[in-house]
DNA sequence: GATGAATGAGAGTTCATTCAT
DNA sequence: AATGAATGAACTCTCATTCAT
């Protein structure tokens, strides 16, 4: 039924991203994606079985790029330190390039129902696995602490770069996101590296 | 216009909270929360301006209860660990004990537009702040890093904890939330305190 | 859901039977009925469930008035021959008075799908069962012959009278349609009352 | 602009007859039809100027062939007892071997605008003038009453046999309907025959 | 203050039809 | 002649909001 393919999948797939960063996904109209798209209102419903289908496989596509480019720079890292640095580097600095992907992700992705977190947990679970593998290289690299929490680990990472990202959607974006990759690289690794037990 | 008081008035906001919890913000009519409590569709027009209005009123009572409990919580504390520690623990339980008010505010609650953010922004800044001053206070105590930027420590901080209870809110709740929060915490302060700069 | 009563109820009957009989079900549009009726679009979704609905209940409405109405003439009836005819003037003076009634149930209400049939069959099954109850008493009576079939007596009967309105209402109605009572009376009780075996 | 022949135009007709007669012809999108005759959607406009018009086409060549067919058989009768048992016999027997003819002919078809009804009318006419000869043939023969009314005669004679169509289509056909035959045949005959005036 | 029947704007979706290839 | 991707008009139904009682 829906074609998943083709240019014009992606053109509308790019109309929404820009008109959703702009509008809100629930203010957007599936008419006003399809003109931004140059095409027809009944020519969405020929890609995309709904409306939000095309959040999901907005999603999906971004998702899949994101990591895919991600894997490619860790192809030229060392030891986890370096992919760790690298992810969070990565992460924040894609979203700055890509400000309407920023807004989609970390505000309107999150406003779809129940049913549709299936698709769009999928590729955020590739990301997640991804992390949890650098995480645990630096365990047996003998980077982070034995006992640590791989799992724990990578929510704390995540999330920590996550809300560094919607305060900067949020806020009018007066500084570069990027630059706070070295403060957050610093402290999570800091946290996770071997060393004294703080006391309380 | 809005009376934002008396009995009635916390009978739709409680009624709110499990009817969004379950089907979430959008999915739910606004006659199915007069329902739930009790009330005639028209009645909460005199209590609320418009439907947003009931999910901005409610993030701001729940979250002034939060802090409130908060702050007579941290009275207890001694130094700035263990306020940290003391704020991580309270927002890990709290949750746990409500989990409608946990799937509201971590996931329904992200689905608002623009202008609202700023209802929900306010009281959200009240907890912000106090979450920096825990950390500011850390430093001037020498526990955390001189060199640590508190704004960005705050960022981590509460990112770690909110996508901690996003995951638990997420799966099917298999696990105790509170558990996490000593791994949380060790990760945390083991980042922001004294020590060896980490090698890349 | 459905109020399925009050004024607005059968104000939106009569108004469906009007534009129904006039341009066609499936040509009109629920909000040519609501404007027709005097009340909102969405007033007509409080008191039928959707569309289909209206033709569905419209039919009941109209049945139940006709079988309640030819019951009172049949009390006054003697034998089954003068019922029968009763049943078959009935039905042709009271389609000829009400055009429109005749119009909606002789064409549009065949447009209908599957399900719905339920919703028609039930008060339709209503006249049948005292179509058939006139035909067995005459049997009993010694009026109709032994060897007769009820049932399919039935089906000849009610289908005679059914296609008499079908033409009439097909045709620009150049003539009496209730003038066509007493031969169709004079075909149908001949073919049924008991006599000579006709040679083919 | 429409071909109305050629091996594609029975295709398509013979897969609007399947079609329809399963999903009804509201339901049935012109895409299944031409899918079902294995044709590409366009196809379908080579043939038929829109989709009603496969409706009509479809009934005309039935019909066409029905008539034909009934016009043979009628050659081998005799009197007009036997002609007319003959046509109810053809009528039930073909639509009880052809249960997709039957269910368009008897249900959809009815469902059709006002324009339409010109297109059938005009072949259910040839079949009515058919059924008019026999009976005014039959009243030449002395066979039937000489104040019978040919034209009402026929009404009802069609309107019964349809009748008892429609039944079994609406039914799941849990009986034979050319067993209805005789005595429908029976029925009318005895209705149309010379002989006493029934006392009401 | 409270009610709930009524409103009507609004948008998602379908599908008959077209036309460039 | 045949295709099937693309079109866009059309229409049902929902639901936040109002207001007479």
């Amino acid at each position: 039924m829906a074609r998943r393919t083709g240019e014009k999948y992606f053109a509308i797939i790019d109309a929404a991203v820009k008109i959703i960063a702009r509008h809100g996904y629930h203010r957007t109209r599936v008419a006003d994606i399809a003109r931004e798209a140059g095409v027809a209102d009944g020519t969405v419903y020929i890609y995309f079985t709904k409306k939000e289908d095309i959040l999901v496989s907005l999603f999906q596509v971004l998702m899949a790029r994101f990591v895919d480019g991600l894997r490619l720079k860790l192809e030229h890292c060392g030891n986890a330190n370096e992919k760790l640095k690298t992810i969070i580097t990565y992460h924040l600095t894609t979203l700055e390039n890509n400000p309407d992907q920023a807004r989609v992700t970390q505000i309107e992705l999150r406003q779809i129902d129940e049913e549709i977190n299936e698709g769009i947990s999928k590729p955020l679970l590739d990301y997640f696995k991804l992390i949890e593998e650098v995480i645990a290289e630096g365990k047996e690299q003998g980077l982070y602490r034995q006992d640590l929490d791989v799992r724990t680990a990578r929510k704390v990472t995540f999330g920590a770069v996550d809300e560094v990202v919607t305060c900067w959607v949020m806020s009018k974006k007066p500084y570069n996101l990027s630059s706070l990759a070295g403060p957050v690289f610093n402290l999570l690794v800091r946290g996770m590296q071997a060393g004294p037990v703080p006391q309380e």
